[in-house]
RNA sequence: GCGGGGGUCGCAUAGUCUGGCCAAUUGCGUCGGACUCAAAAUCCGAUCCUUAGUGGUACGUGGGUUCGAAUCCCUCCCCCCGCACCA
């Protein structure tokens, strides 16, 4: 039967016996286990099944530890890419429709594909298949999608943030978001033709003060006010006044209008030539004396105002700006500037930015040999290394009033916020750099009014947050960190948005609740969505949700939906049963948003007893050490793996792949491997049932202990989620010592045999599945193997184990000399262990030890001296010598207890003798140094205690 | 820059918390051998240098602590994740 009939066959079975529908149990105790519902803009890729395989082995796992488990699934289909993507496929545009294409949809589909819903149909089918052929064990009666089309998930949010709101979470206030003009359009990152990643970014925009009108300068650093010396125009360049308020602004052309979606009421009053401005003084803010207007080349109307404050001290632009102008007396007479006077203009020092000095902007435009201020490419470059350089190091100068002494970093909000309290300044925004929506329109920032915000900065909401976190089991640990600093970091949160699916704010429909902010405690709906998707709407009401999972009356909410008491009262004990949930598993990127936001609502939502109790963060899938990408051409989906190697594979290698933060790195050429190895491991299932000898050897005690010993350390491995190190232990470690058995032995006893392919199948069971449950079966067993105890061994019997690591040790050391000595086929080989007085000495040197392990050369030479034969004392010295000099240092701190113990070397490769002949063809003999025959002396001298003297010939 | 995680024998990974039993796990690759007419598969052995074995050098760099460091401390270099309206 090829793999993949052998998928299906027990794919089959499971879904008939229903094995995984998973139903409250008094008596058993539950593992609720789940993870992120993907986004359905496509296929599950290989990224999505490395954690869904997580969820599905934890959820294996623990259903091997008699856990009742529940494994839910569901579908995101919340915010604008889908509803973007539908639109083009609306407009006919090729990319989308050849993408569409390419994931091997019909022309007809495509066609479909220009309404949302079907993109919310048709996806979750397709990852349901995959998940399924993948052999997860999802619990599927509980599925669903979000978004209001789908009522009763919608009903959910809804009553989510109605607690919200009337507990006081939710909060009001203004937000910058990327605007189109022409479609008058919130635009993100799936609506733009170029500028992807750009963001809104706060300027402080300076008010200049004239006789009758304000010049205004945006500026990202408002900290440098204290070294202003003059203002930039462009003097070549046309400028608009306009009423803002009751003032009168000049500014760029392109300026009334960006202020204007900031909130501002603005009214065009006519222009101004920049050459007119020139020469004229302003009133600079904070500092409060006159500046005069200079003409520069590097204004840029496109930013800002187009016009700029000048801080020579600190800004290369300006130094040089100025240098210019100094150094040429034409052209100051050309503007009508008294050359004199901006002879005499100099840098201010404001602020000491370390090893750059206190007037870094000079110093870094000679450092870098900048000519003038056409020098574009030089000049940013060096405005980008100041900027990052003062904000980390810089401190302000005594001059600069209430903020001497303060770092860079502090003293940009505490001046930026007292230039806005004393209406010298506004603030304003704009976008880190161009960006064109795909409607053809270069966009700009507005401001969105009555923005909903999640109040995550808030102190209490985040102290209960973090006292929910300290409960938490988290896989790794040291992802803590991460999480605890993020709790810190939060902001509030922008919940709502103008467009895209989702539900709508309850109290205003004009909002649509976003993305990140409709998914944080979904979990408690699975375990009651089989049975809320089959309610009417009418029937959805807030009093049901109350009853189901806060405090709310069920008999209320039974006379309000006309559902049975009955039904109510067991669905909020399912409820009660299976929540809260006891892992959730996720990528590592996942912590600074979903995660975090996950903890918050549900300590705004639940009780404590409800907070989730784990959570288990991964790194993201690397193949062949490569971030998967479509353009790289190493994309795959869930779908074409399957096919390609069959779901056991796909499990077996990603598993392998890694664990931990570090990002996994999936092979190909292990995949290619791997289906081999699983058919062998059937084949050697079948070929060796009910086999074996029934006589004793003295080496079945020990495979005995190091079975019981593998599986120990792949139990504990287990419990940390470290299912690749609990493979490696099970698959590939005990088949090595299998193999050694087998060669010591020539054949296993039958007992051991069987338990050997009984705990590798059960250990193997939970990352693949299907191998696992076709080898149960083969060994003769009726039930599934998913609900088999998982091997649990214990410690091995260490001096079981240090006889046959003398017999392994010997066996190395003995091939190592061969190889050395180039003897192809020796006559004889002579094992020479240590005579008993060396024993005895190590034993005593034990027991003269230290805490360290460490022995008195002096001590133990008078003690051990006197029991040592006479024709030995010499040999015995240097012994001693060398074992306590060179030896106990390289054991380790330990050493004594493997010495304490009864292996009695003579005997253990005296049992050995067939074995080591039969492996190279010749004599073996086993002696005691006591013994050896006078060729041998030389050489069996060197004998120590667990390493026997080797002389081959 | 900030916060977090890393840099290990051709590649990839374990070991680091709790220093010594670590020349260091496992997979892949490579080389040699067995089987075969041959190949694939499988099995056995080898895979830092040196050597009739217990030696030398080595876990990003440079220092330090220690009898002893891949492991602890400090410097520097490099890589990955995140830094928000994107799901």
């Amino acid at each position: 039967m090829n793999s993949k009939a052998l998928e299906s066959k027990w794919q089959k079975k499971w879904e008939e016996a229903k094995v995984f529908e998973s139903e409250p149990k008094d008596g058993q105790e539950k593992y609720f286990v789940n993870c992120p519902y993907p986004y359905m803009n496509g296929y599950l890729h290989l990224g999505h099944a490395f954690t869904y395989l997580r969820a599905d082995m934890v959820s294996r796992y623990q259903r091997m530890k008699d856990k009742n488990v529940l494994f839910p699934f569901a579908f995101h289909c919340t915010g604008t890419p889908i509803v973007a993507a539908a639109q083009r496929v609306k407009e006919g545009e090729k990319t989308q429709i050849s993408a569409l294409k390419q994931m091997g949809l019909s022309d007809s589909l495509i066609k479909k594909f220009s309404e949302p819903e079907e993109w919310t149909k048709y996806f979750p089918d397709k990852a349901i298949e995959d998940l399924k052929i993948f052999g997860s064990s999802i619990d599927w009666r509980r599925s669903f999608i979000t978004t209001s089309l789908n009522p009763p998930y919608d009903r959910f949010i809804r009553w989510q943030f109605n607690q919200l709101l009337k507990n006081d979470y939710l909060i009001k206030g203004s937000f910058p978001v990327v605007w189109c003009p022409k479609r008058e359009t919130v635009v993100g990152d799936h609506d733009r033709l170029s500028g992807e990643g750009e963001t809104p970014q706060e300027y402080t925009l300076l008010k200049f003060k004239g006789d009758d009108d304000y010049l205004v300068a945006a500026t990202l650093r408002p900290e440098t006010v204290f070294g202003q010396t003059n203002i930039w125009v462009d003097g070549n360049g046309t400028y608009t006044k306009a009423k803002v308020g009751d003032e009168t602004w000049i500014m760029s052309k392109e300026m009334p209008f960006k202020l204007t979606l900031q909130g501002h009421n603005v009214k065009e009053l006519g222009e101004v030539n920049g050459s007119d401005l020139v020469g004229k003084k302003y009133i600079a803010p904070q500092i409060n004396s006159e500046v005069i207007v200079l003409p520069s080349k590097f204004c840029d109307a496109s930013i800002g105002s187009g016009i700029v404050t000048s801080v020579p001290s600190d800004s290369p632009d300006d130094f040089q700006g100025l240098i210019d102008l100094q150094s040429s007396e034409s052209d100051c007479k050309e503007w009508g500037l008294d050359y004199d006077f901006i002879k005499s203009i100099e840098p201010i020092a404001i602020l000491d930015s370390g090893e750059m000095g206190t007037l870094p902007a000079p110093q870094l435009c000679k450092e870098l040999g900048i000519k003038d201020q056409t020098q574009r490419k030089k000049l940013e470059k060096a405005k980008q290394d100041l900027y990052m350089h003062s904000f980390n190091n810089g401190i302000m100068l005594d001059s600069t009033d209430f903020v001497a002494g303060k770092p860079v970093e502090e003293a940009r909000e505490i001046v930026k916020n007292k230039l806005i309290e004393k209406g010298q300044a506004v603030v304003y925004y704009e976008l880190t750099g161009p960006v064109q929506s795909r409607w053809l329109a270069d966009c700009v920032v507005k401001i969105v009014d009555n923005q909903w915000f999640l109040a995550y900065a808030n102190e209490d909401w985040t102290a209960t947050t973090e006292k929910a976190l300290k409960q938490m089991n988290l896989y790794p640990e040291k992802s803590r960190n991460q999480f605890e600093y993020v709790l810190q970091w939060l902001k509030n949160w922008a919940c709502v948005r103008e467009k895209g699916l989702g539900t709508k704010l309850p109290w205003d429909d004009s909002w649509v609740i976003e993305s990140l902010s409709d998914s944080t405690i979904y979990m408690a709906y699975y375990t009651v969505a089989h049975y809320l998707q089959e309610l009417e709407e009418d029937q959805l009401t807030e009093s049901l949700f109350d009853a189901l999972f806060g405090a709310g009356n069920t008999k209320l909410a039974s006379e309000e939906t006309n559902i049975p008491h009955a039904d109510i009262l067991s669905w909020r004990n399912e409820f009660n049963y299976w929540y809260p949930y006891d892992l959730r598993i996720s990528g590592k990127d996942l912590i600074q948003n979903h995660l975090s936001f996950s903890l918050f609502n549900h300590t705004a939502m639940f009780d404590s007893d409800k907070w989730p109790k784990g959570f288990a963060v991964n790194g993201w899938v690397l193949v062949e050490g490569e971030k998967m990408s479509k353009s790289k051409g190493n994309f795959f989906t869930m779908k074409e793996l399957n096919e390609k190697y069959g779901a056991d594979v796909v499990r077996f290698t990603l598993c392998n792949a890694g664990e931990g933060l570090d990002d996994p790195n999936w092979e190909i050429s292990f995949a290619e491997t791997a289906g081999k190895k699983l058919a062998n491991w059937l084949s050697f299932v079948k070929e060796n049932k009910g086999k074996g000898r029934t006589t004793s050897h003295p080496v079945d005690d020990w495979f005995r202990e190091v079975m019981a010993d593998v599986s120990y350390k792949a139990h504990q491995a287990s419990e940390r989620l470290r299912f690749r190190t609990s493979t490696r232990l099970l698959f590939f470690e005990l088949s090595q010592y299998f193999k050694w058995y087998v060669q010591r032995t020539g054949e296993p006893h039958a007992e051991l045999l069987q338990d050997y392919m009984s705990i590798i199948t059960r250990g193997i069971a939970p990352i693949v599945p299907h191998t696992a449950e076709e080898a149960w079966s083969l060994l003769g067993e009726k039930a599934f193997v998913l609900s088999q105890p998982f091997p649990q061994g214990h410690k091995a019997n260490s001096d079981v184990i240090l006889g046959e690591d003398l017999v392994k040790q010997t066996l190395e050391d003995t091939r190592a000399i061969l190889n050395l000595a180039k003897i192809d086929k020796p006559e004889e080989i002579v094992f020479i262990v240590a005579p008993k007085w060396k024993w005895d000495a190590v034993r005593t040197a034990g027991e003269l030890a230290d805490g360290r392990g460490q022995v008195k050369l002096n001590q133990l030479i008078s003690t051990v001296m006197p029991s040592i034969p006479n024709e030995s004392k010499k040999l015995g010295a240097e012994f001693l010598k060398r074992w306590v000099l060179k030896d106990i240092p390289s054991l380790g701190p330990d050493w004594q207890k493997t010495y304490s113990q009864k292996v009695d070397e003579e005997s253990i490769l005296t049992a050995s003798q067939e074995f080591f002949s039969n492996l190279f063809d010749c004599k073996i003999t086993v002696v005691n140094a006591d013994n050896a025959r006078s060729i041998m002396v030389a050489k069996g001298n060197q004998s120590s205690p667990l390493k026997p003297a080797i002389f081959v010939s």
